[in-house]
DNA sequence: CCGCCGGGGTTTTACGTATAACGTCCTGCG
DNA sequence: CGCAGGACGTTATACGTAAAACCCCGGCGG
């Protein structure tokens, strides 16, 4: 007997929730708005509430934007959903857009069949802003050069063009993990570098290099890796099977790189840590499903959405964005010890 | 030179574009939409495009959406895509919107911070249809009884409350899992079953206890697991450390909890494959990183998402959704083998 | 007694698009 | 010669909302 709102029928509008309350539909508008001090009664305000609440009333979002100019809408542009860190920061940033009735869309991930030919097409007319990982580059161009407020997460801080920036203490966290190895006794490391271009990457190798170029007696080769567990795997075992003194510490720019190197060591006959210490980053869930638990940097990806959705927000109010990188801490576990006596 | 764009200011409009090419905007509208045959010239079209695309003119979505009733979105209510494979629903599901330049949003995470107290404030007005995980039970709820077609993920055949249904063929999936321990040579089994109550895992134990039910000598015992890797393999130590003879083979519900299995396991003293066999379910990327890589039955989520939103397509369209279960393929890797001699 | 003010509304308009309904030539045919 | 009808457009309208502009009435200071 839910008879009484017309299943197939027509949704109420503002102004069937104004017939049906003896009143017009501007006062409908303003009540629901909450615009209304002064301007309506007490009594004819609850009347309304009521009415609308009784009709099941939903403002059609699509008039209102139309109205409005604004849609109440970001685009998240990330490299892949699939990479546990990207689902992070969406599942943050949708959490705070949420909670300021906001909506987050993503821009349809690139390694698909294809998106629409024009990254627009499906979203520029219905956007407020742009949320764009550094590592969706391609994508990213498309954006540039337009009046939509552009916040990068973890992009460099040399480039300029956008409204906002978050970007993680990727710097301090490599070096957490260098002291780590370093305390350890480990001399001889190989930095299994993403292959993928992009800042995040880039000030690893940096501060990689910069952590140890104080260090009299330190070596540090550096090998590229493809960012899945089988391409990084082959990439360690040429690292691990080069000619001259073996490598005592793998340092991996991502856990999934790290659990190829992890694999690739073992294959090799190589224990892990005694033989080979080997550390992520990132801290995925994978970090300690796989055995042994990885030493790894924790990234807090949601607080990445957070405060992306927190900035464009900022933005488009005209207050100032939160500025200051984000900190990240080393989680030291099972695959790093001391390097062999030999 | 770029000018004549106003950054800053408004975008052109389909009146803006009208006045330019000396045409009316009915006419613009006509051309662009590709209803103008024996309506306009083939060279006031070609004069209207041009001007068009001079100008940068995007048509505005809330306009349009206001004048049609139709949004061209749609709603994918997942339980959380930190889970791979929603993460790969999700891209299958927008690849194809893509194609048909439709968007795909999700509901926000309920594990988040909290969504919208009320699911349709961010989303019901301006959607076309609903493509829902049996896994987001309580979201769901909210969605049944209204007039927006609604196509089920891995739901139960018996509930008929939606427009559509895709379904993977899970069962068979769960054969092919004891089919192959069966040839292996296993007798006493251990079902690690998710805890979370969804169709996909009461079929998987249905099957499994009807693959057994007509191998005499056969025995298993249900266990409940989480789904996560640590609290997985808190399950599987009491189940391989209860009393009574050992069981050779661990059935998970999924590589997750394989994989907390596969930890225990060895935390235990035991060696995979060779005192106990595991497999997984799902192939997550996860079950080619752990050690060893895990038996498990693939499940093709792109497509999943792509037959759900093909689906949707078609019963917005007037025609009949694709019928029939996706099949699934089981992978044999290194977790399993045949059981201890003992 | 008049003007003014403020509380409590209403009328009206605009947002940008799609499309139904309506002209206006021009050509060809009866 | 008149007019039917196609080719080519145009004018007008509706979608549902927000908000600016307006209106009415009772009370109160001058």
């Amino acid at each position: 007997m839910k008879a009484p709102e017309p299943l197939g029928g027509p949704r109420p509008t503002s102004r069937d929730v104004a017939s049906a309350a003896g009143v017009s539909q501007a006062t409908v508008s303003l009540v629901l708005g909450d615009k209304w001090r002064g301007r309506v009664s007490e009594r004819t305000a609850g009347l309304v509430r009521d009415t609308a609440r009784r009709l099941g009333y939903r403002p059609n979002l699509a008039a209102r934007s139309l109205r409005l100019g604004r849609t109440r809408t970001a685009l998240l542009v990330v490299p892949a959903l699939t990479n546990e860190f990207f689902a992070r920061v969406y599942a943050g940033a949708s959490a705070v857009a949420a909670r300021h009735d906001f909506g987050v869309v993503l821009y349809p991930s690139p390694q698909g069949t294809g998106p629409a030919k024009d990254p627009f097409a499906s979203a520029r007319a219905a956007l407020d802003g742009v949320i764009a990982s550094s590592m969706a580059t391609d994508a990213l161009d498309a954006f540039r050069g337009t009046d939509l407020p552009l916040v990068m997460l973890d992009s460099d801080p040399a480039d300029q063009d956008c409204a906002a920036r978050v970007n993680l203490d990727i710097a301090d966290g490599m070096r957490q993990v260098t002291d780590h190895l370093l305390a350890l006794g480990h001399r001889r490391f190989v930095h299994l570098a993403s292959a993928v271009p992009s800042w995040t990457f880039d000030v690893r190798a940096t501060a990689l290099a910069a952590a140890l170029g104080d260090r009299p007696g330190t070596t540090v080769r550096t090998v590229p890796a493809p960012l899945d567990v089988a391409g990084a795997r082959e990439a360690a075992t040429r690292a691990l099977a080069a000619p001259g003194p073996r490598p005592t510490a793998l340092v991996c720019d991502d856990d999934l790189i790290a659990a190829g190197a992890c694999k690739a060591a073992r294959r090799l006959g190589l224990r892990v840590p005694e033989d080979v210490s080997v550390t992520g980053f990132d801290d995925l869930a994978l970090a300690t499903a796989v055995e042994p638990e990885l030493t790894t940097v924790g990234l807090p990806a949601e607080r990445v959405g957070e405060r992306g959705m927190e900035a464009l927000l900022a933005v488009l109010d005209g207050r100032t964005p939160p500025r200051g990188d984000l900190p990240v801490a080393l989680r030291v576990r099972a695959s790093t010890a001391p390097p062999p006596r030999s």
